[in-house]
DNA sequence: CATCAACGGTGGCATATGCCACTAATTCAA
DNA sequence: TTGAATTAGTGGCATATGCCACCGTTGATG
């Protein structure tokens, strides 16, 4: 196969999905942007919000992060006076999380613009074809892409 | 609604996106380990050896990144030998890039793994399901999503 | 109880990615 | 031809994300 007639980046599934998640961060950070939020910092803020004062650890698993960029991620947050942690009382290893009032209201009204940048994704998209690419993405980061077992 | 019962941030378009993108990209990554090459620079690298000596405009319009963004991502890659640039003689403004006997040979060492990750992923995910999954993130990537036109 | 393994996070380092201000080269218009 | 507008990249700064070494807390065990 000739050079000029090599596939392009299509043909992989991780270089298509970080080239679409680039343009639509992008989009949602446009969006976004009134608010001073990063799509990423409005998807953790709400993430916190939904828990119950979570672990670091949990946020970790549910947002599929590694925790210590899951750490760094939120020292923005912290500096910036919408979030706060503190030690479980009853196991002192553990660090919970929970926003502060000032936080709820930057959530707030991150939210807005939010539902603004999802409606129009979904007019451009098509709510279907939005909904089943959710579904598919959501099932893929489910799944187990373990090596096969060294046994 | 009660903060309970709150859906979680399978509802955002672009946090399952992100989701998905941690999780497959770090299984790319795992896979890509041995060659020493994450999956970004990888595809950076193949992106480079298809095109014909391409300028970095063009490669990042081809990623859809940041112009800014390939420059840095590059920086790694020259420092490691594997990629080299040079001036376009006929406009000097452009800087035109090129794979290096190394970074040809690296490429092809990461291309015999990515081809492992590939049909593994295709295996799990399903192969249907994985095409639909790229046509439809293809797509996705193409999409117009300006704001309305402010006239 | 003393010790040691497991757990939960932190800090440092490196890459990934974007924005903005600025520079150099080119193009265009007066 | 010369100065304005445009184009292509760079460098600095900031966030996003991951790996690894390390440390304090807990829990299990002899």
């Amino acid at each position: 196969m000739s050079k000029d007639t090599l596939p392009g980046l299509t043909a992989c599934n991780n270089a298509t999905l970080r080239r679409a998640t680039r343009k639509i961060g992008q989009y949602y950070d446009d969006v976004l942007a009134p608010s001073g939020l990063k799509a990423t910092q409005q998807g953790l803020l709400y993430q916190i919000h939904i828990g119950n004062e979570p672990a670091m650890g949990a946020i970790a698993a549910s947002l599929i992060m590694d925790l210590s960029a899951l750490g760094h991620t939120l020292k923005p947050l912290i500096r910036d006076g919408y979030v706060e942690t503190f030690a479980d009382p009853a196991d002192r290893r553990i660090k919970r999380v929970r926003l502060t009032p000032l936080g709820l209201a930057k959530l707030d009204e991150a939210m807005k613009l939010w539902h603004i940048a999802q409606q129009r994704f979904e007019e451009v998209v098509g709510k279907d074809q939005a909904a089943t690419l959710r579904a598919v993405l959501g099932d893929v980061a489910e799944l187990d892409f373990d090596l096969p077992p060294a046994s």
